[in-house]
DNA sequence: GGAATCCTTTACCATTTGGTAAGTGACCAC
DNA sequence: GTGGTCACTTACCAAATGGTAAAGGATTCC
């Protein structure tokens, strides 16, 4: 409920709702709603990067690798939606909540830009940003997933079959970014 | 401030004091908090419509008027970031308003589709769903300038270098999707 | 059986929120 | 100058919201 409707849009009153309990029994469990909240952020965070790590564990660095990576944020984002809208959300809540979510998934995101860096230095990848392969991969797989406006709009649902339509989309991207065969993009 | 903070963390005294008036002045010129959630969003597809219409106008179809839209909907979205949070925050919304909104985008995304499936007809563009080019850029484009924790994650900021970097990879994965010389991404 | 702990509930409460009603001053027509 | 409209304010209000306090019920331990 916090990310689809937000945090400040979802009272305790319609959690506890939701979860069949009175208000006083989620307040029983956490401490304030804030607290829920962070405990949530706390988990959303973790379980994301969970997620990319096991994900990067399979193959060694490569192209291999990022294919892995990216279809398990993909598959990720599919199946779990309101891990995006958490993400999402956390840019509106206070700057603790920005940092401490932040320090979960800096690590991760470190990794995978040293990872693209030195994958450009060994000439596996063709150079360019790591920054913009990384921000413009995470536009792409969270956008997809977090704005179902924009997928009626073109006339599409999120089906298994864009699923995979939207997935290889978001592969080839990355293959025409990082494939040193391809001419530079730059016109 | 319904976009930076959303439409439910958004109370009307807030709003009031930004303005330096009462909550009461902001009732006489709109019926009510949704009224004027109303007027905003139509204001702002208004806006966003008439941005697009304009850029399109420029150019005959083809790749000129392909990257002229692409440069003034990513102007645009830099801009006035505030008009992209708009548009994701109607996704929380009653469907009255994602109806709204929808039938004064519709057309323009309509024409936008047409334009890019004729292309493909007469060779101009290559051939590909044109509903995943759409969506793929209205997700590079929003995605980059509505989540400033992603940037920050991978240590940028929202300066002009870093647009100048952004617009052109917005740019790039339009022309390596849509150039013919291009081999087909499907692997 | 009784005590204690755990979980949940019913009662409340202060504050906030969207909204109504009734004024008040400025400006304008005549 | 006087009546009327406009823009805005003060004065309220009912409902919702986050949160506290206290009171059951289970379950477990002895």
């Amino acid at each position: 409920m916090f990310a689809e409707r937000g945090v400040a849009g979802t009272s305790l009153d319609d959690l506890a709702a939701q979860l069949g309990v009175t208000k006083q029994t989620i307040l029983y469990h956490f401490k304030s709603k804030n607290g829920l909240l962070v405990e949530v952020l706390g988990l959303a965070a973790a379980e994301l990067v969970a997620t990319l790590e096991e994900a990067a564990a399979v193959s060694q660095p490569g192209r291999a690798q990022v294919d892995e990576i990216a279809r398990a944020a993909f598959a990720l984002a599919v199946r779990r939606p309101d891990l995006v809208g958490l993400l999402r959300e956390v840019s509106r809540l206070d700057q603790a909540h920005v940092t401490s979510v932040l320090a979960v998934l800096q690590p991760v995101v470190d990794d995978a830009l040293s990872a693209l860096s030195s994958g450009m230095d060994s000439g596996i990848f063709r150079r360019s940003d790591p920054r913009l392969i990384l921000l413009s991969t995470y536009s792409l797989v969270t956008g997809v997933v977090a704005d179902p406006v924009a997928l009626t709009a073109v006339g599409m649902q999120l089906d298994v079959r864009a699923a995979v339509q939207l997935r290889s989309a978001v592969l080839d991207f990355l293959h025409t970014s990082l494939d040193p065969l391809h001419e530079t993009g730059t016109h």
